[in-house]
DNA sequence: GAGTGGTCTAGACCACACT
DNA sequence: GTGTGGTCTAGACCACTCC
C-alpha cells in the first residue's frame, strides 16, 4: 500500500485548487493526525484529566498505523497537551490536579531548603471596560468587558509578588472574588474546570523597574526599590491570547530561574 | 531475534553486581546508543560543524537497527547537540558559524522592527585567583586560576549590558583581550574552536537590582536606577560548569523574553 | 490475564542535496 | 543517479497497571 494520504487527510487549505503555484505544502500524515487529536481536545471531546482512546483504537479510527498515531501523540506530549502513563493510557493534561501549584511561577527562594510556604491573597476582582492597551494585547475591541484581578503572593507571610490580571469578560462570566478565594489548587485549574479555558503556553517579558508608592506599600519595600516586572501573555488552543498578567516581584530574597539550551 | 541488549550494551554502573536490591535500572537500547554518540562528541571524534556518520553506518557499527539510531539522534537533536539536515547528513552543532550572534542573549529591543545593531566592547581580561564564591560555583578550589573578562554590549552605540565573565584558568590558557577583540562571531564560537570548550546548556538566575556608581557610569544611567541582574552558569558535556557570567541589563528600552510551556 | 504504553526491528518509499 | 535524512507500515516482544 502506498503511503500517500489515506482517509485521514485533513480538509484544509487548497482542497479545491488543482495545482497551486505557490505553496501546496502538504504536511506529513502524523501532523495531520496531530491536528485531528488537537481538534478533539479543543472541542472538548476529551476533557482535561480524562484518558484519550488507546493508540490502537485511534489508529483504527484514523486508518493509519499505530506508529503514526504514536508519533502524533509524542509531539502533543512534548507540548504538554497530553501526558502518557505507561500501563494506564494517555491523558489530557490538566492544571486542576497538579501537585505543582504555581507551575508557571519561576520564582525560587534563595535558601533552597525551604520548599513550600507560598500562599495568596486576593485583593480585588472587578469587571470593567478594556483600555486600548489591554484590548490590543488580548485581541479584543477597546471598551469590551474584561475582568481585572489583583492579588498578592506571600512567602512565609511576607509579600513577594503583586499581580494584576486581565481576562476577556466574555470567557469568564460570573468570575468573582469569592470564587477565586474558595478555590483550592491552581488558578488555572479553576479557569479550566469552571470556564473551560485551558492555558497552553505563555510568553513573558521581563524588566527591572522602580517601585511606585502604591506598589511599595503592598510589597512592604521602600519607594523606588528595584522590582522585577514580569508581563505574561497566556495562550489557549490556536495561540489565542486569553490572559494578560503584570507581576511585580520583590527579588531581594528570591530569584527568577530560567534554563537556556 | 530478541531485543535484549546486543553488542552495544554500555558498560556502566552495576556491571559487576549480580543482583542489586536497589536499582538495576537498565536503560533502553536507544539511550545506550545516545550515550555512545555523546561520548564520540565529547572525545572529539566528530568535531563541531562536521557531519557524523550516516544513520545506516552507525546502525552497522553499533549493531542495531537504523530506527534505534534514529531515535538516539532525535534525542540529541532535541538537546541541540546535533543538527539534522535532510539530504545532507547530521552535523555536530556549533556556536562558531551561527547566523544568530548572541544565541543565548534573550534581550529584545522594544521597537521590534530594528533587527540588528548589537556590538560589543571588551573592557578588561585578566588572570587571577578564584574567590571562594566563584570557585564553588565553577567547581574549582579557592585560589585556582580563573580568567575574568569584563565587556559592554551596545545597541546602536548605546550601552545596554555590562557583563562580568569568569572562566576556569586551566581550560582557557592564553585567552587575552586581543584574542577576544580579533574574534568575529560569537564568543562561544571562539571558546569552541580555540579552546575546545563547547557550551551545551545554561541556567540563569534573574533579579532586579539598583545600579551602583561604577555600573551607572558604564551603562550611562543614574545611580540607583533599576537594572536586571542575570547570573548565568554555563555547562559543557556531563553538566560540568565552565562559565559563570554576571550581567547587568538596562531594560529601559529592552526586555528579557521568555517562553513558558 | 488483559490492556496499555514503550522499545526494537525490517523494509518500503518520499523529499532533498549534490554532482 | 546516488546518498542522505524523513515518513509510514506491520509485527514482535517488554514493562507496567489493574483486575
Amino acid at each position: 500500500m502506498s503511503a500517500t494520504l489515506p482517509a485521514a487527510v485533513v480538509p484544509g487549505a487548497d482542497a479545491s485548487a488543482s495545482k497551486d503555484p505557490a505553496a501546496p505544502a502538504f504536511s506529513p500524515l502524523y501532523q495531520q493526525i496531530k491536528a485531528l487529536i488537537t481538534r478533539g481536545l479543543q472541542s472538548g471531546e476529551w476533557r482535561p484529566g480524562e484518558a484519550i482512546p488507546s493508540e490502537a483504537e485511534l489508529a483504527l479510527r484514523f486508518k493509519v498505523s499505530q506508529g503514526t498515531v504514536r508519533k502524533a501523540i509524542d509531539a502533543l506530549a512534548d507540548e504538554n497537551l497530553l501526558v502518557r502513563r505507561q500501563g494506564k493510557g494517555t491523558f489530557v493534561a490538566t492544571h486542576a490536579e497538579e501537585k505543582t501549584q504555581f507551575r508557571f511561577l519561576r520564582l525560587t527562594p534563595d535558601d533552597e531548603g525551604s520548599g513550600r510556604g507560598m500562599s495568596r491573597r486576593f485583593i480585588d476582582c472587578r469587571r470593567q471596560r478594556a483600555s486600548t492597551d489591554i484590548a490590543r494585547v488580548l485581541d479584543l475591541k477597546a471598551g469590551d468587558a474584561v475582568v481585572q484581578i489583583r492579588r498578592l503572593l506571600l512567602f512565609r507571610d511576607r509579600p513577594v509578588v503583586l499581580d494584576d490580571i486581565w481576562l476577556p469578560g466574555h470567557l469568564f462570566k460570573g468570575l468573582t472574588a469569592e470564587r477565586l478565594s474558595e478555590n483550592r489548587g491552581p488558578m488555572y485549574g479553576l479557569f479550566e474546570t469552571e470556564f473551560g479555558v485551558r492555558m497552553i503556553r505563555a510568553e513573558e517579558k521581563l524588566r527591572a523597574v522602580a517601585a511606585d508608592e502604591a506598589t511599595a506599600r503592598w510589597l512592604d519595600v521602600p519607594v523606588g526599590a528595584p522590582l522585577l516586572s514580569v508581563e505574561r501573555l497566556s495562550m489557549t488552543y490556536g495561540d489565542k491570547p486569553v490572559e494578560l498578567r503584570r507581576g511585580l516581584y520583590d527579588t531581594s530574597a528570591h530569584y527568577y530561574r530560567n534554563e537556556l539550551s
